[in-house]
DNA sequence: CTTTCATTCAACCTATTGGTTGAATATGGA
DNA sequence: TCCATATTCAACCAATAGGTTGAATGAAAG
């Protein structure tokens, strides 16, 4: 599963770009149950985007850095990629419209 | 739906990015019917990361440059909120060892 | 024409996802 | 000690995703 597909679970992430929250905070915002939200951040968790520091009965969770930088090496080799064959594409209409 | 969520799909763009290619040739290097492949890339489609060229009864796909500039977009602003608050928790961890 | 080839359409099946609720666990505070 | 708070666990449910097969469409080739 890509943790990433969720919009809920992007949501959180970019909550989470502002500094540690706990589970109820994160899930304040949501018109779901608490529940749900707990599911989404063990996803996160499981995907190693997110990390946990429990401090008696709150958790607080925070972003991982670390898969981020691979996602974006992967869109950069693919923008290799496309930029080429876009290239490609021009001079074939280029050519064309002589 | 992320049209990028499942790993076909991203196998289908990937070898999109050498030029672009009917179904079947697509298709040929999964273990799964041309039927399913189809899907995929009407998946890929709808989401406008591919655009298709009929000539006759032949099919030929290939990519569509403009949504990968927007995801790398917003990949580059993620990581400027993720590196902030990597930031700060050195900061943080800095200030706890001495 | 009839047949073959490239592709999609339509109906169907199963596993997974994203949500729910209710109970369990564990910490904190009166 | 007793109750409230923070969180997870477990069981369940509906919708969707990803696959299948078989029939339909439409172009090419014999």
């Amino acid at each position: 599963m890509l943790a990433l597909a969720d919009p809920t679970r992007r949501a959180i992430l970019q909550r989470l770009g502002s500094g540690e929250a706990r589970v109820t905070e994160l899930a304040a915002p949501f018109a779901m149950s608490l529940n749900a939200v707990s599911k989404h951040i063990r996803v996160l968790e499981r995907a190693e985007l997110v990390s946990r520091r429990r401090a008696g009965r709150e958790h607080f969770l925070s972003l991982n850095p670390k898969p981020l930088d691979e996602a974006a090496a992967w869109i950069d080799e693919q923008r290799r990629f496309w930029t080429q064959s876009l290239d490609a594409l021009e001079r074939a209409l280029a050519e064309h419209e002589d």
